[in-house]
DNA sequence: AGCGGGATTTTCT
DNA sequence: GAAAATCCCGCTT
């Protein structure tokens, strides 16, 4: 059952509601003739009234696609080096996304793999830029609308889902306190 | 296995 | 000019 027209309407909460049920959810890119999946295990929340989040001071050049659709992807760049991917969540205005931090690969892993130069297995995506390297995921896809190729989103199967933790986010100086990390126990 | 530091450039003050 | 939603290497236990 491919369709160009999935529905995304349950991004349409408040974040740290709908980050949770991003767990269990499949990325798939199509990279170069190749189609790439992935399950998502670990994500973190951000949001306007956030002092961690990148949208905490308002909208900006880089922060305007938090500020856009829900189910569009925010890519930004970091340390230099590296790209890390939200999806956004909410809706129009609202400033909220969802950082990827990790993903289990379904298909597509030996491509995964040596998009990040050979480490795999434990390390293949377990850090929100080491998913964007798996992936080939960069600044070119930054808005990008996730009902779409070459990246979807896909909800999660029911099956898919299990118990959740949450706890700190990792990297912040700001909110060290707020639980909005999640992950599966 | 765990810790400390360097890489490298965008973004905002 | 400083900090950054990170990663990897090399050194020490």
């Amino acid at each position: 059952m491919i369709n160009n027209d999935t529905n995304l309407d349950f991004l349409n909460g408040v974040v740290d509601e709908v980050a949770p049920r991003l767990l269990g959810c499949i990325l798939e890119r199509e990279l170069d003739g190749r189609l790439l999946r992935g399950r998502i295990i670990e994500v973190e929340a951000y949001d306007q009234s956030d002092a961690a989040s990148h949208s905490y001071k308002g909208k900006t050049e880089r922060t305007a696609v938090m500020f856009g659709p829900a189910g569009h992807l925010y890519v930004y760049f970091t340390y230099g080096m590296h790209y890390c991917c939200n999806i956004v969540v909410g809706g129009e205005g609202i400033g909220a996304a969802v950082l990827i931090r990790a993903i289990d690969p379904l298909d597509g892993e030996d491509s995964m793999t040596a998009n990040r130069n050979g480490r795999g297995g434990k390390e293949l995506a377990n850090g929100p830029a080491k998913v964007c390297q798996a992936l080939g995921i960069d600044k070119r896809l930054n808005g990008h609308d996730l009902r779409k190729s070459p990246l979807r989103l896909i909800p999660a199967a029911p099956e898919a889902k299990r118990r959740i933790t949450a706890t700190p986010r990792i990297g912040i100086s700001q909110a060290k306190d707020t639980l909005w990390r999640f992950l599966y126990e």
